[in-house]
DNA sequence: TTTTTATGTAAAGTTCGCTTGACATTTATA
DNA sequence: TATAAATGTCAAGCGAACTTTACATAAAAA
């Protein structure tokens, strides 16, 4: 799964550390959100699109060809 | 997190086992989704809200309340 | 009632999401 | 250049999200 967290973070001009501190995750979180070393639980789906104003659809691109990720 | 899986579900007039195998998880999935044991994979959730034509948010129901989950 | 169908749920195992801690690399600033 | 700040990334550990197997219960149909 593809998404826009690193343009997002960078448009408001916020470091991986702030990012993660106000979402209440640790910044390697981050870190391997934004270079896709795995997809975020559903919960922090939710509040990462809460803290941005957007929906999740907006953020995290789900493409059908990776039909056997879970 | 609070989800309308079974209700959608049987609208459609589906059993858990026909629907897990739309899904390509195991019927015991499902089961412990509508039963709230456990939350599914963004992936998951992904395919699900696909499955149903409807966006993530519409079926999953995040409440800032559950502020510790993860 | 008896049998079948659908659902609930537990146990054990695997992989993934996230943590902390550590250290290397890159980028910016003094 | 040298130092600091930001990012990359690894390892070990923990709990969550799945799996399969198994069995119990509930509901529907014979």
């Amino acid at each position: 799964m593809k998404n826009r967290l690193e343009e997002l973070r960078k448009e408001r001009g916020l470091r991986q550390e702030e990012l993660a501190t106000a979402l209440s995750v640790s910044r390697q979180t981050i870190g391997s959100l934004e270079n896709g070393r795995y997809n975020p639980s559903i919960i922090l789906a939710f509040r990462i699109a809460r803290y941005f104003d957007m929906s999740i659809e907006e953020i995290f691109i789900y493409e059908e060809e990776y039909c056997d990720e879970k």
